[in-house]
Order: C-alpha cells, then structure tokens, then sequence
DNA sequence: ACTGGTATTTGAATCGGTTCAAGAGCGGTC
DNA sequence: GACCGCTCTTGAACCGATTCAAATACCAGT
C-alpha cells in the first residue's frame, strides 16, 4: 500500500484554499478566529483534496503532549492481558485513562534498540512501571527522562516514585481474621521463596529480595504474635506463583506434620486458588476441614468455589493516584502506600476440632 | 515538574562535540558509519549534558513509522480487560505485536476531537477495529486514513477490510455434536435479540442486523435440520450477553414447556456460563439432566465446572492476520472468514431419556 | 480625512530528528 | 604530481504541524 500519491499536508490545503498555512491550521483547532466564509472555504479545500484533518504526527513534534500513558513491564506484553492481577489493575487504569480522555499503550522492556516499542522509544507521556524486582525497568525509564511511578515496587529506594500497598497491614489483618476464627494451626503459602515444592524457614522469607513478600510474611507473624503464634509454629511452604508447586508442598505438610493446620495464609491469590483445587481434589472440604485466605483480590478469586476470602488492593485508588501523577505532573516524592481490605468470603470458617 | 533547562536536543551534543547533527545522528542510529574516536567523542557530550538519546518523538516525524498498532472499540477502554472474549484475543494480539517488536495501544472511540486521545489522534500504525454493529467506527477510521482490519464485523460490506470467522459452521458443528449426542429437544440461547427475558421468534434472529448473531442462528438451523428438526421446533431465549437476563428465561421454559430441552445451544460462553449457574442453582445437573454449549471458546469457559463444551475462536490466528495486515500492508480485499472449533469438554453428554 | 480599536491573517520560527547528495581527507598508483 | 577509490563528515532539505508577534482590514467616531 505504498502510496503513489504523497501525502496530503496542511500547506497543500492552505495553498489551494489561497490562505495561509496559519489560518488553515487555526480552521481545525480554533475555528472561532476564522471568519466562516475563509473557514468553509478551507473545508472545501480540505475536502477535494481528501486531507483527514491535521495529523498527530504533526502535532505531536510542536504540541509536545501525546496524551497517553504507558504501562510497561518486564514480562512480555501479552502479560497485561493474561495475568489476573495485572488485568485487574489495568482495568481500573483503562478506566481511569478513559475518563480523562487519555490513551493507554502497553509497554514490554525485552526487546529494546531504536527498532522495537520499548521504554525508550514509546510514544507516551510518562510510564506506570510494574516492576517486580528488577528495578531495572526503574533504570531504564529514567533514562528515557518520561516521569514515571512504580507500582508495587520491590525495592526500597526512597527515591523512586512510587505507589504502593501496605502489604504489612493487609497480612496482618489477614491473620488476625484467622485469629479471631479460632485457628491456631495455620500455615503460610509463599511465593517468590524458591524452586522446588517444599518449606522455606523464615530467615528466607526475611530476607528475600522480594519487599513485599517479606511484607506479607512480617504482617502474618505480626497478627500470629498476637494470638501467641510464633514464626516457628507456622510452616511456610515454597510455591510458584503460578501455583505450579501448591500441591506437591501441601501434600508433603498435610502428610508429614503430626498436627495438621486448619487453616492456610496465602500470600496470593493464584496460590490460594491452587490451594483450593488442591484441597479438592483431596476431599477436604473448605472452610470446614481448612479455611484458605488469599491475597490481592483478583476477580477469580470471587468466582472461586467456594468463593475465597482475601486481601483485596485498592486497584481503583492505584490506578488514579499513578495516573493522576503522570497526567498533572504529580509524581510522588516517594513511596506512596495505600491501604488493603480484607474480603471475608466462603473458604474461611470457625477452627474445626484439633484432631 | 516543569523543567526551567530547556531540554537537550540532538543538536546541542552535536555543538558540544563539535561535529555536525547529521554525524551526531548517525552515531546513535548507524554507529557503524561513524569514526570511533568520534563516537565516543559524541557519547561523552550526551553524557555531560544528560542527553537521552533521539527521542521518539523527532524521529517519528522523519521516520513515519510508529511502530505501534492501535486497537479500538466503541466500549470504554476498561472493556479491554472486562470483557471475556477481548481479553482472550487481545492476549493473542499482545503476544504476536511483541514477537513482532510492536506496541500496543488502546482507543477507545467515545471522546473524539482534538483534545482526546481517539481513533482521530492516537499515534499507531494502523487500527484493530473490535465493531459489533456499528460500522461507525469504521467510519472513523476510514476517515483517519490509516491502514484498518475490522474485527467480527457486523455489516457484510464487501469492501472493508475484515478478519472474521465461520459463525455458521461453528454453530452448525455445535448443533451436530448435540445431535449426535442423541438430544431432540434442545433451546437456543441468544443475545442480542431484545432487552427483556423471553423469547424470541426465528424470524427475529433472522432479520437482526447482528450479522453473527444471524449466522449462529442458521448454523444452529443447518445442523438440527440435519435431524430432521425444524427451527419451530427450537424454542430462542432472549438474554443479554452479559447474562443478566438468562435466569428468568430459563425458569420460563423449563416451568412452561410440556418437553422440556435436553440441550442448549448457547451463542456466546457468557451466556452459557450463566445457564450453567441458574441449572447448577436449580439442582439440574450437567450434563446428565442438560447438555450445554458455549461459543467462542473463552478462557472461563474451560474453567468452568462442569467444563464447558463450546465453539472456540482461532484467536492466535486472527490476531496473527490482523497484526500482519496492519504491520506488513497486507490489508484483506475483504472479509477473510476463519474456520472455528468444537471443543468437547464435560458440559455435553448423551441426552437422557425424554420425560 | 484621520484616529483608535477590534477582528482576521500572515510569515516565520520552532518542535527534534533523519536522510542523502556532495565534499573533504587520505593512502596508494602509475 | 595527477588521479583514483575509500571512508567519514557536513550541510541543508524535509517531516507536518502549531504558535505568536506583527501586519492588515474594517468600522465607528469625530
């Protein structure tokens, strides 16, 4: 579709319409200054050549403002669309976005160059960085000198941009909740804590690279501590996020420990849900035999059987404030947290009797 | 944030370095025609001035390409995210425009003008055009002048550009497994029929200007009458595609009807999703007292429980033609249909005897 | 006829790069 | 010493608009 014809421009249009390249510019974007006859003469002009109207190229280079945000990632793009929580947030930022008239490009950071889209070629006006540690992406966009604010970032340089979660809080209410229910056998699920199916010690969960995984295991034992529940008393199985690893790790807890716990923390959602389909599969039923609590709030976790209680983030809030601080230049001097909700739902009940 | 020091440009690490913009350019795009000692000389000046490296924005202009392909709906740009089906085939598109290097943005056609970011301003390559009956937004984009595919388009013009599927042999391959199955007595559930719960006469799917809804309705037709069934004999329930109205519509064919259906054919997963619900509600099972088939083949469908049976989308390979027509000029003469797939999973089973 | 004021238009600068024909510098040949 | 073939560099045009100070047109008032 190469075309032969060369491109219409605004001079070729102003030159027939015999006003100049101003004036044709101000028809389209500030018709008022124009006297109707030049302004209906122009639109002829416009018309029999078949000019679309000024193009955003054009404008772009002198206007500076693309008006769209970018959302980038390390993950490869068809992320956004794929992971739950990330589908979830984006939602609320598409809402966000649309409600300002703003545009929302999707941003990957593996293939780079002056060829492909990445941070450093993106046409947007600033970037929401869904960094989950690597703050190489951090790098990266303060290079490209676009403002930016990390969302969910796993660093804690007080420098950085960024809006976050108080995942302390949110575990804690988290525990408390199970707490209240009488368990006092729990077991935590992690993520991020490992490769193989099986127990981390709670140095590991201490000490991972991965704030908020740390967060997450503080907040648990906090609200533990409160029922006299030490970190030693809580076994924290390794999983996968993508909750590749739940079932062998549980199998492996439920079969081995002399007491069974009657009640599972899990520090996401995806696990969780594993969790469930695990407990199942092995006709334990939930909450009667097990009580689960997620993580995150993503939406399946509503849709579950039985549906799972959760920490649920604030994504509406998320998405407005890192929007809000792209869009009016209100970058965040540095971490920005937001706080979580617990979601009380079917797969938490009463302690069921010691065995 | 607004910066007092105007920002760097290509040209002042040109001065600075004291070579000419052109070689300053080529050091960063084609390094390879540029004398060591100079490049690095060049580099230095970017280095002391804090210069980013050529921004997108210059090199657009020059450049044309923007590397990046615009998907657009009339929706708000949260439906990207909401919505079952655009989630699963903008996962698809996601993934291909990465291997390919690409970016991704959302339009969405609500606000328009110069001020917000719409199929008139956003800055891509080409569009995706996700229409479901307004052929409004092909309009739009046709006025634009860049490159568009029509995605499930509802008008049957032969002249815009289209990737599109085999609504008809999709739902006549859905009604033969049922047929084959044994079931005799079986329902459709439609969408986009009306607004309130009932039913909706043959004539009706017949003359709505949902092109796949009418094409479903056929294919449905073409593979009962295979069994000797007439589309009198086919009860059409009316529901919204989002499922809100489903439940009445079954509760009145089921309390009404003097044979009740073995089998639904449903015209989207969403709606089958919810059938499911309302017979699970019902203590009906499936598939042993109804069978149930979806179409288009979401994500939840297989999540379901029981799994369902469906139709399914190529999605991988629309988004595959798409990207390619817009990325490569490759643009259909016209509406190019691809085949879908029946996908057996545990909603379906053998009718059961008739009461 | 002249003046002041308002409504339109114009022209030129700018935005930040890319591109490419033409020129400069240089080592080697005959 | 003139000429050739190379490798780098330069300079200027161009991409498609927006912007704004200055120029012009038009009109009422005196």
């Amino acid at each position: 579709m190469t075309r032969l014809t060369k491109t219409i421009k605004l001079r070729d249009v102003a030159e027939r319409a015999g006003v100049s390249q101003g004036t044709a510019s101000n028809v389209f974007n500030r018709p008022e200054l124009v006297r109707e006859e030049v302004r209906s003469r122009v639109h002829a002009a416009a018309q029999a050549l078949g000019y679309a109207g000024p193009s955003p190229k054009g404008r772009l280079l002198r206007a500076g403002k693309v008006n769209a945000i970018g959302v980038a990632a390390a993950e490869p793009l068809d992320y956004f669309f794929a992971d739950p929580w990330a589908r979830r947030l984006l939602r609320e930022v598409a809402a966000v976005c649309d409600a300002r008239g703003a545009g929302l490009a999707l941003v990957s950071v593996g293939r780079g160059g002056p060829l492909g889209w990445g941070i450093e070629s993106a046409l947007v006006d600033g970037f929401l960085l869904r960094c989950a540690g690597r703050e190489l992406l951090v790098e990266i966009a303060q290079r490209r000198g676009l403002p930016f604010v990390a969302l969910s970032l796993d660093t804690a340089e007080p420098d950085v941009p960024a809006v976050d979660i108080d995942d302390f809080g949110g575990a804690r209410d988290a525990a408390r909740h199970l707490v209240a229910l009488g368990h006092r056998h729990i077991a935590i699920i992690g993520i991020g804590l490992g490769d193989g199916p099986g127990r981390a010690s709670p140095e590991l969960a201490r000490s991972t690279r991965f704030v908020n995984v740390r967060e997450r295991a503080r907040g648990f034992w906090a609200g533990l501590a409160e029922a006299g529940i030490g970190p030693e008393d809580v076994p924290i199985l390794v999983g996968q996020d993508d909750g590749s690893m739940i079932g062998p790790a549980l199998a492996e807890l439920f079969q081995t420990s002399e007491v069974r716990p009657t009640a599972l923390l899990a520090m996401s959602d995806r696990v969780a849900l594993a969790a469930l389909d695990w407990l199942n599969h092995q006709g334990l039923r939930v909450p009667g035999d097990v009580s689960v609590v997620g993580f995150d709030g993503v939406p399946e976790a509503e849709a579950a059987v039985p549906s799972l209680t959760t920490v649920e983030q604030p994504y509406r809030q998320i998405a407005e404030r890192a929007v809000a601080a792209i869009l009016d230049d209100a970058i965040p001097a540095g971490r920005e947290v937001l706080p979580l909700s617990l979601v009380i739902r079917n797969s938490t009940g009463p302690a069921h009797k010691a065995d």
